[in-house]
DNA sequence: ATAATATATATCAAAATGATATATCTATTT
DNA sequence: AAATAGATATATCATTTTGATATATATTAT
């Protein structure tokens, strides 16, 4: 592998927004990028202090006398160009590792009931995901004017584009299997 | 994380339909699979050696003596047990890491020329695959009354379901951009 | 006042990736 | 017949990531 952590390109691409502590980055993982990319404190903690060792990012403040410990860090020119030497590099892996789709594929080990639930399962989370898209979709379309605003966008209408994809194939599966 | 090693499982269900080396087990990840997996030789052989030690497989026959060197491997009844349990079991963790996706979210760094080529190169992957995906479909649509089929049925689906909702995205995308 | 939850950083064993090394077998070209 | 290229086959390794746990403070609810 050796010098390819795209964790990093999270966190740059991340404090080019906004400054941001690490326990931030991960809450703004969860949040709007979740649906298309997941961290672990595991690695971020890690990769932030990399960052910062190499250049890339600063650390702005941080509470070393009184009150709770908690680092801001800002993105640096170095970081930033790291980062668009990223975004301009042509090559991306996409990768989707499918638990339910696993167990769906080796379904027939199992009884035909099994399967239906595991879809079932599938299908709750995937509406679940899907409301909370389309709130973010009413709420970013009120401020699409700003650029920055437009990408978030994009990624939101990805999310419920493929979601809506899933319950689609729900319902043919549960067809199918009758 | 401790002993929770989905790539047991993709073994564990590939033997549960054939007995294949790690080379065969690979090749059916790439092949099969790898719309909603996949998997690395760097995992597969160790935990081939795990599953043997802990009687999950067995060793079917290997060429100790002259030629080759080829481990053929089948799956016991216990390890028939414990995939039947994974499969059961409710839980599930999807999850994708989708790199064009993230290049896009943080696009505003670079130009509009750049997500636009992002877009592209995304698009013209998915397209290849798509294809695939549907000699897949016509193929196995022949010989659907084989239980087995079925599951893989669906997941063929499933990866033409998405695809076609991945390519529909890029034309939304392109005209938000536009 | 106290209990529960959210904020915040850090570390670790286990798992997975992607690359590399080694060697044999098969098909194609010269 | 020899050489070359590509597919088959196993194995190992450093690097990256995960998911869990530890520790501690701040905030909110009871």
């Amino acid at each position: 592998m050796a010098k390819d952590r795209k964790i990093d390109m999270v966190i740059l691409g991340l404090l080019s927004h906004d400054n941001l502590t690490g326990y931030d980055i991960k809450k703004q993982i969860d949040g709007s990028i979740r649906f298309f990319w997941k961290g672990s404190f595991g690695s971020i903690y890690p990769a932030l202090a990399e960052l910062e060792k190499q250049g890339s990012v600063r650390r702005l403040k941080s509470n070393d006398g009184g009150g709770r410990e908690k680092i801001i860090y800002s993105i640096t020119s170095q970081g930033k160009e790291i980062l668009k030497a990223w975004v301009r590099d042509e090559k991306a892996s996409n990768d989707l590792k499918y638990e339910t789709l696993m167990k769906l594929f080796f379904g027939g080990v199992e009884s035909k009931e099994t399967a239906l639930r595991n879809i079932e399962v599938f299908e709750e989370q995937i509406k679940a995901d899907l409301k909370v898209l389309q709130v973010y979709k009413a709420n970013i379309e009120k401020a699409l004017d700003e650029e920055d605003h437009v990408y978030f966008y994009l990624t939101i209408l990805f999310g419920i584009e493929t979601y809506e994809a899933y319950l689609k194939w729900c319902n043919k599966a549960r067809k199918v299997l009758a």
